[in-house]
DNA sequence: GTCTATAACCCGATAGAC
DNA sequence: GTCTATCGGGTTATAGAC
């Protein structure tokens, strides 16, 4: 139907698979919402889990662009980034009636078993995550104590964002979520205050 | 097969849903499992939903005598007990290479809409391990201050390992999961600090 | 590259004898 | 309560014309 046909397809399947996972997600779901015809799935992908792939590639290849530099726009403290960047989950949720997460999150959880090409993409896109963050804490200098491990502060971030998630759309409130950041926001002051 | 036939598919189905997931698990796999044929099971459910619901019920009606009781026997300090109970977690990823974590988070991620009554048996399960955690805390008396959160605390503690479940499930190591656990002891020494 | 039709399979659930 | 056979429908994927 034209020469982006292919990216309408991964376009298509990065909506229904953060909407109602892949599983749940069938081949005529993302015909149907890419305006495209199987012929022409299967003619760029030669089945359902290479699309997945192909979405999960799009979101690590998007963490910049798509995530992380608009939730930093107008935000230079290297701390507040990291909360400027869970603030956008925060509104992911808030605007979905808590149904709407870290679709990354969800996949993974969702997929039990998943084959090695699939479970890599979902560890490179959270390695990808706990980097970005890693960076801010690095940036944030002696603000932070010499003796704190930058790496594992950000992998916590990332339990944090990803449980917060969890919780609350298990509960379909915010508070889970509000909650868990507030904790983490507590913590950071403390690690601070203590230097 | 036996008076206990209904129990059976119940723990069949459990032990599936925890391995593979609910969509992943037919009922033909529950029937396998559990050694009976499809008459039975119907005979007992309304259909595969319903089983879904009795093992949530028995998840939490097994909260205290399955998992808390285990993880605190000769954990006497409240705030170890937290811990310990984090640790029974850590020993499940240990022992199956990083693949089983939490049943009832893996499921909650897993049903992106799910029917009000197993949303709510969700929620009823998180809720009773946030406030088993949160006892714990509030036995902590003054060791952490007065102005702590207590149940905000314990659903801190709660994405943490859910959080860390996430992580360690996707790399495949248990590195994610330590870390993270490490970084909210270190909160809570920070805590008791400041007192 | 795109479209239609359909193959081959698995699913949850049911019917009805015992 | 238990068993067998099967229905009806949805699934991924393919074949083949255009």
């Amino acid at each position: 139907m034209g020469p982006d046909t292919k990216e309408r397809i991964v376009y298509a399947a990065m909506t229904l698979f953060a909407r109602k996972g892949y599983g749940s997600t069938s081949v005529a779901d993302i015909l149907h919402e890419a305006g495209v015809h199987a012929g022409s799935l299967y003619h760029f992908f030669p089945g359902k889990q290479d699309v997945l792939l192909a979405v999960l590639d799009a979101y690590r290849q998007g963490l910049r662009p798509m995530l992380l530099e608009p939730s930093w726009k107008g935000v230079d403290d290297p701390i507040e980034r990291v909360f400027a960047l869970l603030e956008r989950y925060r509104a992911l949720l808030a605007s979905s009636q808590c149904t709407y997460g870290c679709p990354i999150g969800s996949i993974a959880l969702e997929l039990h078993e998943p084959d090695p090409p699939v479970r890599e993409l979902l560890a490179a896109n959270f390695e990808g995550w706990i980097s970005a963050v890693e960076s801010c804490f690095i940036e944030a200098g002696d603000r932070l104590g010499a003796g704190v491990d930058r790496r594992a502060l950000a992998g916590f971030a990332l339990t944090t964002m990803e449980g917060g998630v969890m919780l609350s759309r298990t509960e379909r409130t915010i508070d889970g979520f509000d909650g868990a950041v507030r904790m983490f926001r507590d913590y950071l002051d403390h690690l601070e205050a203590a230097v």
